[in-house]
DNA sequence: CGACCTGTTGAACTCCGTCAAGGCGTGTGG
DNA sequence: CCACACGCCTTGACGGAGTTCAACAGGTCG
């Protein structure tokens, strides 16, 4: 990991933050731009704690909104509860992603953060970021951006929703998951790890359980994938490529 | 199409802007809460010029993203074609509301946006926004808002395409024109005027043209709407919000 | 008038949801 | 250590909502 400020003698904790790039992922979720004293400053306003075990809440859809978090290692479903009782799963989240940005604007978080795995956040007060924002051009533009394209991915899952058949929609996520899980260095490319369950994955494609498992079982009929209790195998991913579009 | 403020006495222009509250509606779509001076530098990185005429754009999706646009008056929809040729209506667009905010931290807009009617819009550079928006922390706040509420609509519809018939997709709708409409104080809530052609509503559902209309028929059908062709009329608002649920 | 576009209607089909049963892995208690 | 129960996943059979294909109606514009 880099460390543009190697040579300079500072504080042990300042240190340890700039190494873990706020969120403790190759890739920094926040601060990408800033130079080493304005990532100190964005580093001040972060609380580094939160340990999260499987199926703990980060936050409750009932909580006030008062924070974003950085996840620095493990993986978070974020799902809310209808009117009806049904639970609905909105995203899967991993290292470098920040949640909580969909609860912007509101007074409480819409959505239940629920580790899946053993997890560690950084906890980013909103509205110290906010201030810190007026202040760094560069960090306003960065957290810009990234509801921009916090929007164009939901309209893109939209699109998908509407355009692409159940299969398609499967393979595709099995795709984003294994571009995921590359882009952080975890694991090989063949063996995409599914830290969710099934029935989560389903939900979150808008399926049902056994549409899932149809799909997967066909799948691996077909030679494309294998289909492990908690892992896909990609077997040829040129086929997955081709079928997606 | 410039900022022609030398050209006109100065008063006299600030007065106008301030009364059509930068976009023309009777909600002022950004700067709501900041005070008069603030309002003024606001004003002053808009160009108000913008006319266009049904099916014209006011941007295309290969167009370089540069900034956002306040809708004044008429209507404008949002559409991009897919890879392989279709197109997807994205959303529809009223006085009030800013468009472009999709394309924010993407180099190009990712929609065409194309006038409904005789459109009449506000160009804001979104540089000098990102600017402004430093040195007004109201106006930061009030684009990270806008910005959050997008990604919870867009969540919504998400979720409603998941769990939702095509039938309840159809009347929440309408019953969500009508409030838009009723907002706007144009018409009576009985009537929804459609700018646009039953085809875009189908696709923006994600349904067939066919499907829209069978669904439009089984209503009226049941005496709950009239089917107009650019026009639906509510006959019985209360089975309406009884059956969206 | 005829060409054309949008919207509507009918009939057959298909994908996915629903309902029901059974398999498999894990944890617990005898 | 095995028996059993409980979740989670899988498989099968069936039905229904929405699509597809095709024909047609109604308005608009040359």
């Amino acid at each position: 990991m880099k460390n543009n400020r190697g040579s300079k003698p500072m504080l042990h904790l300042i240190d340890e933050m700039l190494d873990c790039n706020i969120c403790g992922s190759n890739h920094r979720c926040l601060g990408e731009e800033l130079s080493a004293g304005q990532l100190e400053e964005l580093h001040d306003i972060v609380n580094t704690h939160g340990t999260y075990k499987p199926g703990e809440t980060i936050f409750k859809m009932e909580d006030s909104f008062k924070s974003l978090y950085a996840i620095r290692s493990g993986s978070v479903k974020l799902e809310s509860i209808l009117e009806d009782g049904k639970a609905t799963v909105k995203g899967f989240f991993f290292p470098g992603e920040l949640i909580g940005v969909e609860a912007i604007g509101d007074n409480k978080y819409g959505d239940d953060a629920i580790a899946l795995e053993l997890t560690r956040v950084c906890e980013i007060p909103f509205d110290r970021l906010e201030v810190l924002c007026g202040a760094l051009p560069k960090l306003q533009h960065e957290i810009l951006t990234l509801l921009g394209h916090k929007i164009r991915s939901r309209n893109n899952a939209i699109v998908n929703g509407h355009h692409l058949s159940s299969e398609k929609r499967v393979l595709l996520f099995i795709q984003e998951l294994g571009l995921n899980q590359f882009n952080r260095h975890t694991g090989d490319s063949k063996h995409i790890h599914l830290p969710m369950s099934k029935g989560d994955i389903a939900n979150y494609l808008g399926l049902r359980p056994e549409s899932l498992s149809r799909a997967l079982s066909k799948l691996q009929s077909e030679g494309i994938i294998k289909n492990h209790p908690k892992e896909i195998e990609l077997l040829d991913i040129d086929a997955i490529s081709e079928r997606v579009g």
